[in-house]
DNA sequence: GCTCTTATTGATCAGGCGATCAATAAGTCG
DNA sequence: CGACTTATTGATCGCCTGATCAATAAGAGC
């Protein structure tokens, strides 16, 4: 009931254990309340430990964050390609589509968003954005160029078109943070935007 | 040259044009440095005035932030409205396109990624960005209604399409303030897959 | 059980934020 | 010229942020 006030010192930890709990406290804090909730304080507060303990294992916040920032969107990539990696083209970008707009992902989306305002000061966390960004691209210009060999696809440059779909899916992701219509409705009608985009023969 | 120090108290002003003058200064600030620069004493330094009397004019800090975005929006679409006023659709949609990714407004997208951001935590803010997004989908889903009532456009829903493709346009504004392929090559990819979306005869 | 390494802490600094209020001075009106 | 309205200010409060450092105590190794 009172243990929230740490009337007592933190039993000691190794070093590896306090750096990982304070790693998971902050992602934590990340997802609930957003990149900025993500303070000194605060994060010692939840992990019931001194804030000077957490300066001494994070000498400089900005790069926690950042660090939070890159582990959450690398996660959601990485189970994204899972989802694609066995797939056709034409089904793979469905999958990609749908998962990312399927909604409940609200708050990665609001991670990305804030990530974008907070690196105009941050130059890590802008490093760490731009990295996370080209890894995206990566992904997705793979499956373009995919279907591209495959003739499913008819594009120019397949980077190029890679860099637009995420645009595309990153901006009517922030958008769902505001205003929905039918989820399905915004998968269904991108996937026809990416169709034109891409060349895809209709109906095919 | 010793200008900048206020060692004299302000020249008195009637409350219009002091009101008026802080108006102008914040959204300048806003413009230069972000939205989230836009504080009491940064205004106040800028205006050459106490910070009291800002606080005088502006009882909330973050009612002045929502009104310089809703400001700075506004003109922007008045602007992207005006010039695709007289034109059919397809050109209309070039046009706004052309206009909003050809670059050099990075400082307004940067002002919409940062009201996205801050609107989580200061509901005047969230309040205004709906009503300028409603704004802008608006305008777009007119163009939209104009190309299916002269047959340029097949989309079951203008509405939602409008907003699908605002978030399109706002998506790769956001990714040109970190990253840019070319402007010209990043309208013509989108104006291709807002083709797709709505069912424009390709070639027309 | 004693020693010694070191994880942990309290105190504190320097800076930023919004907001409030009594005091001041600049004009205006009689 | 004097009185009065009011635009403007200085001082201050309370809260937040990141960061530093000497002091403390927990636990490992002998």
């Amino acid at each position: 009931m009172s243990r929230d006030r740490p009337r007592t010192r933190a039993p000691r930890r190794s070093p590896d254990e306090r750096r990982a709990q304070i790693a998971d406290v902050a992602r934590a804090i990340a997802v609930a309340d957003g990149l900025s909730a993500v303070t000194l304080r605060a994060v010692a507060k939840r992990a019931g430990v001194a804030p000077a303990l957490v300066a001494h294992y994070e000498p400089a916040m900005d790069v926690l964050v950042a660090r939070v920032f890159a582990g959450i969107v690398a996660d959601e990539l990485e189970e994204v390609a899972g989802l694609a990696a066995g797939l056709a083209p034409r089904a793979a970008l469905e999958a990609i589509i749908a998962t990312l707009l399927g909604g409940a992902r609200a708050d990665v989306t609001a991670v990305w968003v804030e990530a974008w305002a907070l690196g105009r000061r941050s130059e890590a966390l802008a490093a760490e954005v731009r990295a996370q960004m080209d890894a995206w691209a990566a992904l997705l210009r793979g499956v373009i160029e995919a279907g591209v060999a495959t003739g499913d696809f008819s594009v120019d440059d397949a980077g190029a078109a890679a860099w637009q779909l995420l645009g595309m899916i990153d901006g009517l992701g922030a958008q769902a943070l505001v205003r929905w219509g039918g989820a399905g409705e915004r998968s269904e009608l991108l996937l026809r935007a990416a169709e034109g985009m891409l060349g895809v023969r209709r109906g095919g």
